[in-house]
DNA sequence: CACGAGCGTGTAGAG
DNA sequence: CACGCTCGTG
């Protein structure tokens, strides 16, 4: 794309390179652009890129950022590659690293940060050295045991530890750092306030209706005990319409001394442990380069830039905030950001940062200047340019987006603020081609693939390519969730239909099928829960559940399956044991390397703790763990994103899906029971107390009063909604399933119920690198393996064959040679293996899964099985099952095995001729195979079934 | 008809 | 824990 001219507002940025400014730029207005344009301009007006500081809300930002500038300046790379231009986090652990040494001796931690000191970022080991904290930590303070009973999750712990350092509240050693402990207490003016409003009389038809406050504190004591001193729910609700403001003070006063001090403990004795083992979390780190900034005035003074930017202001913390006027030595500051576009209030993002800079910056410089001058910079002169032009969408999409944020989000919420209250953009385009539409089906998944095979070649979605309409194709269209859960659920069933799909975002490594393989083969290593590892690693070799059940019982696994534990048993690392289990099942891909690299760190490279390794899968599997994955497998395939990882993209169609109850907003909240909220500061749920001899947790009443007045704020998810609407370029489409959202309900569209008719597509037109296979839904069908549909009569009474041992040696031999493992073969059989092998030319996939749906009558049945060899060329894909036999007398049945395979295989490679065939080690012959028709399968499973009625009962179902 | 009480329900997001 | 539904009452 050629740089634009850049528009007067943009251009009032780029040039403004002295004084406070506020850029309030909406979505798609050319933000990036105008930022480093005005970086580029600051280095021709004479900066150095040392005097500028810019922070990126990603590390990812950061790398565009440069690109970007180098693409318009004279500096080259290399010479930016030092240049502070980088996110808070990264800044801060620089600055640790060089001068932060003795940070935490101001809060009194002997301790140093040293040069060893690691960032420690994955959070499940964290989770895990705050466990082994805790633990000791309760037995070296049993003054703090009454707390400590009431913790349900100790991570939650972790977590309010994470929000207190976000929010600048910080502990020494022998009290809290400046003044956080009043933090901590709450502002009882601004609870008061809150009550206030929740307590105040609603209308109703004929006059005065009870407040919001006392409906909501009807069942006061409804599935809760409270001690004896709490009031009765009549003692409580007794005015009418309002309670007695008497209440509101009855309710925020607490003596929450106890409390304090066991979160200080807790808080303080851990940074102390982290530093210690020398690491640091992400919180840490801003919290060490804040007081260090913030104590040591000569390092400020010598850090502090010229020129500050920070990006994405919206999303900045108190800390980041407080921290931009620590290392602004200027008042030459440039804050960019849309609080329309704020969407990480749970990473502590305070929209009040953008909405409210100014008093904000009034307020943080007055405490940092407490008593010592540390923002010398005079901050009396802010000026606001706003970006409204914008690049992306069509005017009819802008216009419907300004809704999104006045929705009601409940079917009783009120918004206090009208479309007229929010500042529109303008599309810069007059072209307006655009469909808005919503629908709405019992079957939502399904009605979304529906209605994206509507859209592809349809040109009344065509799209705008530099100002000319083209046809849409898959890869135009993006549908975003609100839950990651869904996409996951969407991407299944686009698999089945054979929709192209690349999810993007965070991935819960841990629940792939590599990683579930690999849990199972370390189990069945470490000899714990071995069975459930068994069992795993059978079902996926394609035996049927009885199948399994008889091995487990029988524990009479294939030889090769003890082969290959043996060999497992072998190796030294856990990363050697992870690859060889991703190559034995041929997975090459970006989950098994992500999952290779994670563990070898996890496990430091070197240890082989098996039974730690299983327990950190379970504890990440728990812990719904994600990890960024780059999995794009290229070529034309929708997208599927949560919004959140949408933020910042576009896509010419734009499916927002899942807008449902309970999903968007989300149902429920923490169950957290020590919290700090504002205004009302730490409080705990659930209070220990032996009143009546026993101890027992008891409900905290006030925190019951205390909640009912701070309401649920809605206004971020509104705001998700907004930033998944302003991602679309053309087109935007709602959908939503049989109980719709407020959300999806108040937005003024006109909903569509579809019924939606997907017999039509259920055409593969997935050609991918990667063996990609259908796996039905897993409650109707049954499993069987193609050996289940052979008359194993013709096997029996076999002395010419060499047996199951000989073959699956053979096999496995095959297997690691077609790998490219450097293996010798052992036996004439396995040279004649080796020799057919070297004569392909084509690309090798070895030990593939095969699974086969097949329609009996109502029912549906996958047949599975592994294919030994694909052999893909340009033009056909050659099927190698190799037998041992001496003989060919098996061929007739070996046909229904290898027409199994066929009938997947040509699914996959529609374009391809296929070619199903034997390889007869014994002579070194190959022998094609001529396949069975789909009926003829279907049939033979109709037989079989009926045979084994009478003697399996049920058949068995597997996933 | 209007209001309030009681009850069943389902439970994120990401670096 | 807070939604929305249903039922009971004035």
């Amino acid at each position: 794309m050629t740089e634009p001219t850049p528009n007067a507002r943009q251009r009032e940025l780029i040039e403004a390179i002295e004084g406070i400014h506020v850029v309030d730029a909406g979505a798609g207005t050319g933000k990036t652009f105008a930022i480093t344009r005005r970086y580029a301009n600051l280095l021709s007006e004479g900066y150095e890129p040392d005097d500028v500081l810019l922070v990126t809300f990603t590390n990812n930002a950061a790398t565009e950022m440069k690109e970007r500038v180098v693409a318009r300046c004279d500096y080259s790379m290399s010479a930016l590659r030092d240049a502070p231009i980088s996110t808070f986090h990264s800044f801060c652990h620089d600055l640790l690293l060089e001068y932060g040494a003795d940070a935490p001796s101001y809060l009194g931690i002997d301790d140093q940060i040293t040069q060893s000191t690691q960032l420690l970022e994955n959070e499940v080991i964290e989770a895990d050295r705050f466990r082994t904290f805790l633990s000791q930590f309760v037995d070296a303070h049993p003054e703090h045991e009454a707390v400590f009973r009431v913790l349900n999750d100790p991570t939650a712990l972790l977590e309010l530890i994470r929000e207190l350092a976000a929010k600048g509240v910080f502990p020494t050693v022998d009290g809290w750092y400046r003044d956080g402990a009043a933090a901590l207490d709450g502002d009882f003016g601004a609870f008061e306030e809150l009550f206030a409003e929740a307590n105040a009389p609603n209308e109703g038809a004929n006059g005065a209706t009870q407040s919001n406050l006392r409906t909501s504190l009807s069942g006061f004591e409804r599935d809760r005990c409270f001690l004896p001193d709490a009031p009765s729910e009549d003692e409580l609700r007794e005015g009418y319409p309002s309670i007695d403001d008497r209440w509101a003070e009855e309710a925020f006063v607490e003596d929450r001394e106890a409390l304090t001090e066991f979160i200080h403990d807790v808080y303080v004795e851990y940074i102390q442990f982290a530093v210690r083992r020398n690491y640091l979390n992400f919180s840490f780190l801003q919290l060490f380069a804040f007081v260090q900034l913030c104590e040591d005035h000569a390092l400020r003074e010598s850090i502090a830039f010229e020129q500050v930017m920070v990006d994405e202001f919206q999303d900045t913390s108190e800390i980041q905030f407080k921290l931009t006027l620590l290392l602004a030595g200027t008042d030459n500051l440039c804050v960019v950001g849309d609080w329309k576009q704020s969407i990480y209030g749970f990473q502590y993002a305070a929209v009040e940062n953008i909405r409210s800079f100014e008093r904000r910056l009034r307020a943080y410089k007055r405490e940092l200047n407490g008593e010592h001058e540390r923002v010398a910079f005079p901050i009396e002169e802010v000026t606001t340019i706003p970006l409204r032009r914008n690049y992306r969408s069509t005017q009819s999409i802008l216009d419907l987006s300004r809704h999104a944020l006045t929705v009601p989000a409940t079917g009783s919420e009120s918004v206090d603020r009208t479309v007229e209250d929010i500042d529109g953009l303008e599309a810069a385009t007059d072209r307006d081609h655009s469909t808005i539409a919503a629908f709405t089906s019992a079957s939502e998944h399904e009605a979304i693939l529906d209605r994206i095979e509507t859209i592809v070649g349809n040109d009344d979605y065509a799209v705008d390519e530099n100002g000319d309409l083209r046809t849409p194709r898959y890869d135009d269209i993006a549908v975003l969730t609100r839950t990651r859960r869904f996409g996951r659920e969407l991407q299944t069933t686009a698999d089945e239909f054979g929709v192209p799909v690349a999810y993007e975002g965070g991935v819960k490594l841990f629940e792939t099928d590599q990683a579930i393989l690999l849990l199972a083969w370390l189990r069945i290593l470490a000899d714990e829960d071995s069975r459930r590892g068994w069992a795993v690693v059978l079902e996926r070799a394609g035996y049927t559940l009885a199948e399994v059940e008889q091995i487990l019982d029988e524990h009479t696994y294939p030889d090769a399956m003890d082969a290959f534990r043996d060999r497992l048993a072998a190796m030294e690392s856990i990363g050697a044991i992870a690859r060889q289990v991703f190559e034995r099942y041929g997975f090459e891909d970006a989950y098994a390397s992500s999952l290779v690299a994670l563990l070898q760190d996890v496990s430091d490279g070197t240890t082989r703790n098996l039974g730690g390794m299983i327990r950190f899968i379970e504890r990440s599997l728990d812990a719904e763990a994600t990890h960024e994955i780059d999995d794009n497998p290229g070529g034309d395939s929708i997208t599927v994103q949560t919004i959140h990882a949408a933020k910042g993209l576009e896509h010419p169609i734009v499916i927002v899906a899942n807008i449902n109850r309970y999903s968007f907003p989300p149902a429920g909240g923490g169950d957290d029971r020590i919290r700090f909220e504002d205004p009302i500061g730490l409080r705990q749920t659930k209070l220990s107390s032996t009143a009546h001899g026993q101890p027992h947790l008891y409900d905290n009443w006030r925190y019951r009063v205390l909640s009912a007045c701070l309401g649920r704020d809605y206004d971020e998810e509104r705001r998700l909604l907004y930033v998944a609407m302003t991602r679309a370029q053309d087109h935007l489409l709602f959908s939503a399933g049989a109980e719709p959202s407020p959300l999806f309900e108040n937005l003024p569209l006109e909903p569509e119920s579809v019924e939606p008719d997907l017999e039509e597509s259920r055409i593969d037109r997935t050609e991918q690198t990667r063996l990609q296979v259908s796996i039905p839904e897993p409650d109707v069908p049954a499993g069987q393996s193609p050996h289940a549909l052979m008359d194993d009569r013709v096997f029996e009474d076999r002395d010419d064959g060499r047996g199951i041992e000989f073959g699956n040696r053979v096999h496995e031999f095959a297997e690691q040679y077609a790998d490219g493992e450097a293996v010798e073969p052992a036996s004439d059989d396995e040279r004649r293996v080796r020799d057919f092998i070297d004569e392909l030319e084509g690309e090798l996939h070895v030990e593939e899964d095969a699974y086969l749906p097949v329609s009996v009558g109502e029912q549906e049945v996958t047949i599975s099985g592994v294919i030994d060899l694909l052999h893909v060329t340009g033009d056909r894909v050659e099927i190698v099952d190799y037998k041992t036999d001496r003989t060919r007398d098996a061929e007739t049945e070996y046909r229904k095995q290898l027409s199994v395979y066929y009938h997947v295989v040509r699914q996959l490679y529609p374009d391809r001729e296929i070619e199903p065939s034997l390889f007869y080690s014994g002579k070194g012959t190959v022998v094609a195979i001529d396949p069975l028709s789909m009926e003829s399968l279907s049939d033979l499973v109709k037989i079989e079934r009926e045979s084994n009625r009478s003697d399996q009962g049920e058949n068995p179902t597997i996933r």
